[in-house]
DNA sequence: GACTCGTGGGG
DNA sequence: TCCCCAAGAGT
């Protein structure tokens, strides 16, 4: 058969000799540099699944806090599964990506209901929980089962681009296999989990993405990219697209019962999470209309009340305040502040949503950028 | 395969 | 201010 060269195809092994010297040396790295983490105490899934799931797309120090307070709420597999929806939020308001807490659940109850109680223990099987996909698999799979599996994470695609000048794309999920071929027969069979903990610690200590600092440990022999000058060269990866700007409306009513919230629906953004009314300033334009002014959009909003819900807002008026910018990963809402008192026989039974005092919303799940807008307020 | 989905921190 | 980054997965 023809063989053709391509970048997909490249060979990436080292000789026998070199990688068992970089088994060495690394390991050896690691168990002079491990960081003494929270769920690093033993090797139970459950905790280790915790803790993965948590650290996807999130930094470390983040994490520590909520992992104590969520392991302390929810003590065994068992608990999550039990959990009511709204305690199961609460623990988790902050820490984003909320889908990883329904999906941490859903988990939950596949392990009571579909296996008895008993994980899986292959990255396999593992990958048909919800929410665990290629990385979280091998992850639990290598640290919790010994699975001689790579786990490649935004760390692996960065230490192992920058040790053996693989070029591919990180950002082509189907340049993935082309890492998976390249770590596997670097994992020690012995010592599995601990490797991709290693992984972990030297990509997010010694070789990060910026001012890395490779040259001070007994590594540096190994990384190609260093030896010849290109280490800041990878990982090779499309930059990412600009967060779309949105422009919001977030309307107070305060009534003698509290503060009008809606929960969002239970899919998409801040899905289950409650917020103050929010209107996009979007669904207020007509097609062919002009640019709106305040004074115009006040009135389209008052419109929108009255026709959406039955309901005339009085004293609807902008609160004066500077809008408050919250930037999602692909979102940059500018929200402007409206605020409305009802009068004291107002049907509060025809607004949609709840009425919140400050006491009740102790148990409210809230996003960020709802608490962003309520700070800006308790500053006038 | 391209989008969607949060938040906080650093240069 | 703006951009990138941080232990990705679901659709």
């Amino acid at each position: 058969m023809q063989s053709t060269i391509s970048s997909t195809n490249k060979n990436y092994q080292m000789t026998p000799s070199e990688r068992s010297a970089f088994q060495t040396a690394f390991m050896t790295w690691y168990d002079e540099n491990r960081r003494d983490l929270p769920w690093r105490q033993n090797q139970e899934p459950y905790r280790v699944w915790l803790s993965e799931i948590m650290l996807q797309q999130t930094q470390v120090q983040t994490v520590i806090p909520y992992y104590e307070r969520f392991l302390a709420t929810f003590p065994t597999v068992a608990d999550l599964a039990a959990a009511p929806e709204d305690l199961l939020m609460k623990t988790w308001e902050g820490l984003g990506y909320y889908s990883r807490a329904r999906n941490l659940q859903k988990a939950a109850r596949q392990i009571v209901d579909d296996y008895d109680g008993h994980w899986p223990t292959t990255a396999a099987e593992l990958e048909k929980l919800a929410g665990i996909g290629p990385y979280t698999a091998g992850a639990i799979a290598s640290i919790c089962f010994g699975e001689v599996v790579p786990a490649i994470d935004g760390n692996a695609f960065r230490v192992f681009s920058r040790l053996l000048k693989i070029d591919a794309d990180i950002t082509d999920p189907k340049n993935r296999k082309i890492f998976y071929d390249a770590i596997l027969p670097l994992i020690p069979e012995d010592r599995p989990g601990d490797f991709n903990q290693a992984v972990m610690d030297f990509g997010s200590q010694i070789c990060t993405a910026k001012n890395p600092t490779i040259g001070d440990t007994a590594l540096a022999p190994f990384f190609r990219s260093y030896q010849d000058g290109t280490l800041l060269d990878y990982p090779v990866k499309t930059k990412k697209a600009k967060q779309k700007p949105v422009a919001m409306f977030a309307v107070v009513i305060r009534s003698q019962n509290g503060v009008l919230f809606q929960k969002r629906p239970s899919t998409g953004l801040l899905a289950n999470l409650s917020t103050y009314p929010l209107v996009a300033a979007e669904t207020l334009q007509a097609d062919d209309d002009e640019l709106l002014t305040p004074e115009e959009q006040l009135a389209r909003i008052e419109a929108h009340f009255q026709e959406a819900y039955g309901l005339k807002l009085q004293q609807l008026h902008e609160s004066g305040l500077k809008p408050v910018v919250h930037v999602f990963t692909h979102l940059k809402w500018t929200i402007t502040i409206l605020q409305a008192q009802l009068a004291a026989d107002a049907e509060l039974a025809f607004f949609p949503g709840q009425w919140y005092t400050e006491a009740q919303l102790v148990d409210v799940a809230l996003p960020t950028v709802q608490k962003k807008i309520m700070a800006r307020l308790a500053t006038d």
